[in-house]
DNA sequence: TTCTGATATGTTATAAGATAACATTGCGTT
DNA sequence: AACGCAATGTTATCTTATAACATATCAGAA
């Protein structure tokens, strides 16, 4: 995630990926669905539910959602979720767009402490590791959850500190 | 964790680890935080801040605190996670005790989706493997959440179905 | 011993995150 | 048109967590 990038071509390739895989699942991406994927890609900080339903509530108002509630929102990320459109950052109590949301995949990020930053890792060792670890103990894993907070590659760079 | 043990025993070692690590390091374990990792010892579930606030509230009513308030607890949480004392589950807003507070490590937990039971891994393997992912990126990693949902041995051996 | 400053705890109020339960809408099928 | 189903709206409430300020307690200095 360079500190500048045209991230309107994230989000419009995020779009047409949801597009793409939706139709090909028949899963039904909504309008209202839509919407909050894009705006959980504003930026590539993770995003509060609450955050969503404000940004929300701003849309013009004459749209459908004049005045949206929790559910609203709660609703269209556990569909996002189950498409696997986003990920939850559990030690945030947040969500984050999936920039390959066709590979299946357990989420593994990077969070700076600095900018807040999310970056995605799909790294083949360490899911190894963790499975190994599990088999070891006689556990059958399902669901991973790894989130490693630090200092992102440009915050700790020295070239603008 | 055997389905069955003696309890009471964990309980009992974790107090005094946590007794000779506060006497080392010069912490204050005071009553109320001492009573407040026994009370997430109960068990090797995790317990959630809520839970422990409501056994607080079920102390002989001659104890000091007759009807404490939510900081309390979580003053109290804070400071045994500033120990080592215990961990946070991020997936699960819950806080577990630590069975070995006196080493250095991240916390890599198994989460037993049918009975709940928490086992506390120390793998290198997997912190080596994050490393080095981390490090791929260009991140300087400080704190790492990795937590496993999944079957543990007994829920999934054929012993006791 | 008494004072004092720091640390710990009490108290009140509220913020932030999430879900339950039920009502309504909208859309495709028959 | 009538039906059935999935999506969304609505209201209320629950759980988790923290801010801000008051009081108490303890260790060490005077």
């Amino acid at each position: 995630m360079a500190r500048k990038h045209d991230h309107g071509h994230c989000i419009a390739d995020a779009l047409d990926a949801a597009d793409r895989l939706c139709a090909r699942s028949g899963a039904r991406l909504t309008p209202l669905r839509r919407r909050v994927l894009e705006l959980v890609w504003q930026s590539h900080q993770p995003v509060g539910a609450y955050q969503v339903l404000a940004a929300l509530t701003q849309d013009a108002p004459g749209t459908k959602a004049r005045n949206p509630a929790p559910p609203t929102v709660y609703r269209a990320l556990e569909f996002l979720l189950a498409q696997g459109l986003i990920h939850r950052l559990e030690s945030r109590n947040a969500y984050i767009g999936c920039p390959h949301p066709d590979r299946d995949h357990a989420g593994q990020f990077l969070i700076c402490r600095e900018c807040g930053t999310v970056t995605e890792l799909v790294d083949a060792a360490i899911g190894d590791a963790v499975r190994r670890g599990a088999e070891v103990a006689g556990f059958r894993p399902n669901r991973l959850t790894l989130e490693l907070e630090g200092t992102c590659r440009h915050c700790a760079g020295g070239s603008h500190p």
